[in-house]
DNA sequence: TTCTTGACTTGAACTCTGTCTATCGTAGGA
DNA sequence: TCCTACGATAGACAGAGTTCAAGTCAAGAA
């Protein structure tokens, strides 16, 4: 995410100090945190910022494409920063933990016309469920 | 879902005219309806029907396999009585209208084994997302 | 450098979705 | 018909997210 308040100036994004501490949470490989955990994180960092700001921030970005909304469970979304490289979650039933995988094939090409339903599909969205090694015990 | 209180009778389930209700609401192919949905339609036919015992008879039958819960947004989950045929879900992203896929393929042997990361993959849910004839217009 | 302005932030109230609990009602067996 | 344990009810509560009015400040202009 290094380059990523240049890419926001670029895009005429006024960047202010809470901007960039959410873009400084937001950072690494498999990292998915909640609204609320960002808020938490950010808030070490600039105790005043606010959870409204720090929505604002990430429906943003996330309009932006810079990351990804994941709604894995019925509960609150997750952000994913990984957003440059597509690929799919597979996710623990039992303690939650997420990881990104990147599965072959191409999902889209497995929805055959005649159930298209007339639609334009263009993406398609996978997430493997499963128990990891530590809740498998 | 017309057998569906002959069984629900043999596993011990008490029926009751509420239950009935929540049943006969969810029916039919292409059914996802939010909880507060099935609440609204159910109350047409049983005016005096509570919040709590469409979210308790919802989450009974989701638990017995009978309904499957489906959440392909971050709002409210939707309830699927399409649960005896496995399926995929493929969503308009302006309007929000869900259809029952049937796509080809296995989705989990997609996944090769140094991307499981050590978990017990068991489970693949797809969502398709695109423009539905209405709102590609 | 200082000024100006509109974009950004704040905090509190509010909405939406779902859960819990104490109390009341009733399905179905004796 | 009567009993009673299981189910239904209303309303309070909780978690996640949104809205809004008022205050603040980043960055371009002078």
């Amino acid at each position: 995410m290094s380059d990523l308040l240049a890419r926001l100036r670029g895009r005429g994004w006024r960047v202010t100090s809470q901007r960039r501490v959410v873009a400084e949470v937001l950072d690494g490989d498999h990292v998915h945190l909640t609204a609320d955990e960002v808020h938490a994180r950010a808030a070490q960092l600039l105790p005043e910022i606010s959870r409204a700001t720090v929505y604002n921030t990430l429906a943003e970005l996330a309009s932006l494409g810079e990351v990804l909304e994941v709604s894995t469970d019925g509960r609150a979304k997750r952000y994913d920063p990984n957003a440059h490289r597509p690929h799919q979650h597979l996710v623990c039933s039992n303690c939650g933990t997420i990881r990104d995988v990147h599965p072959t094939g191409d999902p889209l090409a497995d929805l055959p016309a005649e159930e298209r339903f007339g639609f334009t599909v263009s993406e398609a969205q996978i997430t493997y469920r499963g128990l990891c090694p530590s809740c498998n015990g």
